[in-house]
DNA sequence: AATGAATGAGCCTTCATTCAT
DNA sequence: CATGAATGAAGGCTCATTCAT
């Protein structure tokens, strides 16, 4: 009985993981706007009710979506750097990884931002929301951890932080809207450099 | 006859801005998504057929409403800052004020980056995009000047500019969304001090 | 006083005709669906509302635009011929005329057309409609004599109108629609050798 | 399992014929004109989202009746006539046989010219143009064969056969527009003279 | 007589969602 | 669990017509 009961639920959830890859795979390619549900049932193989059986409704998904890029985001900072680089080197290699990700999946940037913007009435409930923040978090902290090391105090750290990644995501949302090629930049190099120059002003002040 | 006209053309005009305000006031209340021309004509106490004698099409309004943000922004940066003032003060001084008047009026940032993005089939004529561009840029150019005058080469101080807008842009994004207060930081302080920071690495390059 | 009411009325008549002139231009230009009352009156340099002081409305104008249409088909025949031609030559100029006429035209043809089948509920009243009947029947009246010079008799004359004008109509309408070029055919040659087979036959059955 | 798959596909299909039935019904009732979606669908027990499900656009269902109204047209002409009647017979019976349809059927008239005049932007495809006029030119096939069985070429027999079409159609057009009446004639006594000129005249010929 | 702003009803179309099967 | 037909509300937009000026 128990074990009927786990093969369904595992079934249940890759039927929910197939609709979720589909609603990624759509959203990639219409956008955010041009994702319907008849268009992401379609694309897992199903009819429209069918979705209904596994998000409640079209913001859920929004959710959902957000939540697993968290974690696509989390693997891809936790596999940069290696355990013996300097803390220089792994704060680096975590910026650039956070970055890294982002500027290659220009719609999961989208997706943070139009969830906390777009969508209120269901779907981003106050306690998803508290989820969400605090995976983003999880992916910022190895930075966080990497300024520690470079001598910065808890407080210190936490603002250098939120700062780098202000930074970053500002550079990403000029490339990704094209506002950076009317300064004729490229937001990976500026990255970098900010990157840099946070370093030496770090060990100049260590 | 030319004071009937002038008459006519001044109430016409007054009725556009009508609209305009409407639109904005929608566009605050409702977002983006749910700003329809519906709902934009009811606002302004017209009947949907009525929106359509002062603008062509829904993108126009947005067009129309952000060249004007960008009107605002301008006169802001330009009322900022004083003709005797040091170089450095002056870049702090017209920094803060583009940041302040996206920071004051989270709405309008939000409107220039939709219209690059969302706002494809008419209305933003390339030309248009181009007039936009150029009165945005108006707007951080004193900064360049300053920086410039601060020693920065064109070059220089182009990269510069980009990075300051980039990370203001970053930041109030992240206090848009609500974002910041995850890290407990406050926007403004972030920015000023990496203005102040900065001034100071280019006053010991220098 | 009679003088000055006089003067009035031609005054009214000429703008009304400002008006026709408009709307057979517009209707030529774009077409019977494609032409409203916001561009018949552009066209003739008024605003909507002016239309209405020389229109009851939309309908009524395309009963007078076929009515004036009519008298121009009816010069047109008018002029063709020659007194002294025999009654054969006589029938083929008449023939010629209307047909020659309507091709050149094409756009008088639907109109005629229109009013019939797509235009009941007002604009065109009964009495409007046997008007317009007397005067197509007048364009057609000259052949229905030369067929009578030729022996027939008033009986066999009108049927045999008839049956030139419905051959005619059929030309017209396979010419104007693009079906006569699925069967690489001409429309004018064609009538041509209908009148001609026409007259052959009169002469040999007289 | 085939079995269901066949039964859902003969139940869409019924619907969308109960459609195109409505289609044909307000087109009948309203003219070309007045027949909207809403009514299309209203008339069929429809709100007028479900028609989408049926018929991807407007002129989608014009393409449609036509396509059945020719059908039914080469059905007419295919049982009419034996096969052991004369070439003259033959003729008469096949030309009888389109030229009555459309007598009794003056919608599906109208039907045809308007797909080729009105509609351009999507629906009537230049494919779907082709098979339309093919299936035109279907019916009309018998008539041209009987009259090259007559002893005219294929030239002469195709020249033929669109005077003889154009005829029928100038006639059918007199009719449903009520003109006919003006010259006090039938058109079915007129066409069928017109068939029995030709005729004798073939014969005279041969 | 003419203006032209405004209406109101209508158009085609899309889509999240429901529900009987 | 899945279907998929159908709904209903909304979207952007057009246009003949009216009416205060």
């Amino acid at each position: 009985m128990e074990a009927k009961q786990q093969r369904q639920q595992a079934l249940n959830d890759s039927r929910r993981a197939l609709i979720l890859d589909a609603a990624r795979s759509v959203f990639e390619r219409l956008g955010i706007e041009g994702a319907s549900i008849r268009e992401i049932a379609k694309q897992a193989g199903y009819t429209p009710g069918a979705f209904y059986s596994y998000f409640e409704n079209k913001e859920a998904i929004y959710g959902a979506l957000l939540a697993e890029s968290l974690e696509r985001l989390n693997a891809a900072v936790d596999a940069a750097g290696s355990a013996t680089a300097t803390p220089a080197d792994l704060l680096d290699a975590k910026a650039s990884a956070w970055f890294g990700f982002y500027a290659a999946n220009p719609r999961d940037l989208d997706l943070g931002f139009y969830l906390v913007q777009g969508m209120q009435p269901r779907g981003l409930t106050a306690e998803l929301n508290y989820q969400l923040n605090d995976r983003l978090h999880d992916a910022l902290r190895p930075c966080e951890a990497a300024l520690q090391a470079m001598g910065l105090n808890a407080e210190e750290a936490l603002r250098e932080n939120t700062s780098l990644f202000a930074h970053g995501v500002g550079l990403l949302l000029l490339q990704h809207t094209g506002r950076i090629r009317m300064f004729g930049q490229d937001a990976s190099m500026l990255f970098e450099s900010y990157v840099i120059a946070l370093v030496e002003r770090l060990q100049r002040g260590a």
